[in-house]
DNA sequence: TCTTTACATACCGACGGTCGGTTTGTTAAT
DNA sequence: ATTAACAAACCGACCGTCGGTATGTAAAGA
């Protein structure tokens, strides 16, 4: 149901809106431009107006999003704390941003292992990374200063740490949906998440636990709105 | 050219070669069906009576790819040597089976990375994921029992370090290609390479420099390779 | 009035996939 | 040896959907 489109507030971002929606529910190959344009009940003429192509809507989408989630992650490391909080924070910020879309608007669940968003995972793997590696390069030289982390070459390092966190969501993910109806213990995710930030932190050379996580709530929470879910087959 | 096909050698392998050499050249998503069939001078309903889809058509060939790439690792690793140098064999060959197809069939250069190859390389992953993990699982357990490994948990700490090789090919790649007409030293991917390793012997809590590699031929092969090939464009 | 913006409409070619039908090969009863 | 019966292999016209383009047009500002 297309909410009434007042003219000129800008069906441009009425584009992105939807797009972010039906990205999530149908994935970016199966959300065709017709189904957008009939979605908002305007015409073909007018989408194109505004993007120059398909590719360049799912561009401007997660520029979006990116800017959103950089703005927040700058937030969280603008203070003086030591670099082991930081980085464990930037690390649960960045589960709290895609905590957060995966209830409303581009999720990073189930949707994100099809075929149908393998185009749309790795733009947003390569965008992502290029704007918060910067961002993990300072918390890892910061620690480094500190003399917390023992390691030689800072950059390369916060782009390993940023590939082990990719990594990481991706298992987290597969574990959430792979086990159909069987009751996933949060135990398990939290062990996961545990041994790959144990990894972490012998990469950075940081000592043992600074990033470990004792408490399970967040897999709890990950949990009941993986199960809240409609199962929308393949 | 197509070569003159006799009839009953079976018309489904010849799918399968020019398969792989179009995926390569063009990319999953650019080469079309009515391009294959062409290819072989024979007719649609021939292909679909091999196939159930195009996506058969390329798990008919990431599974005729990993079989030859799984055999070879398992001879790699039938010795008795230490886990250490079988580790370091490993990673070797993973460079090698690629490296071999990079001139031939599928290719993991710079193809890759554009959007036609993203299901190819979401697949290719996953597959290769599943069926090699298993492999390092044995050798980071041979590692650990023989007190050269400190871990705990053989299977996810396995998975990770598959993770940071993949990564580790991912960064690699853009470092060969992204660099345009520029000369690429060596030295670069040499370096790259090393810090990637040093990640990994902390993650498996080897001694330093069982993974380090001091000398640069095959990087120099790698550079070679790649700029002997045409620009084909996005 | 002229130009520019913001759309609408009609259309195109390529694509993956389907379908009814034909050819070719095999088996076995006559 | 012939032929009926069946199945596997293959043909090619056709379809719906897709991303994208070309052209038209109403309205607003100059």
């Amino acid at each position: 149901m297309p909410k009434p489109r007042t003219r000129s507030d800008s069906l441009k971002e009425e584009f992105l809106d939807l797009a972010e929606e039906l990205f999530a529910d149908l994935g970016y190959e199966n959300t065709s431009v017709d189904r957008l344009i009939s979605g908002l009940g305007v015409s073909k003429g007018a989408f194109y107006h505004h993007f120059r192509s398909k590719s360049a809507l799912l561009d401007a989408a997660l520029e979006r999003w990116l800017l959103s989630a950089e703005a927040h992650l700058k937030e969280v490391l603008a203070g003086k704390a030591p670099a082991t909080e930081k980085l464990r924070n930037f690390m649960l910020s960045l589960n709290a941003v895609k905590s957060e879309n995966r209830e409303s608007s581009l999720q990073v669940g189930k949707f994100l292992l099809q075929d149908a968003n393998a185009i749309l995972l790795g733009r947003m793997r390569c965008a992502a990374r290029s704007r918060l590696v910067p961002l993990l390069t300072t918390i890892i030289e910061q620690g480094a200063l500190e003399g917390e982390f023992q390691l030689e070459n800072p950059q390369l390092v916060a782009r390993i740490v940023w590939d082990i966190c990719e990594a990481m969501d991706d298992i987290l993910g597969r574990t959430l949906i792979e086990t159909g109806g069987k009751r996933i213990e949060p135990d398990e995710l939290l062990n996961i998440y545990n041994t790959y930030t144990l990894a972490i932190e012998r990469v950075i050379g940081a000592p043992k636990k600074s990033l470990y996580l004792a408490d399970d709530t967040i897999f709890q929470s990950w949990i009941e709105a993986t199960s809240r879910d409609k199962l929308v087959g393949l």
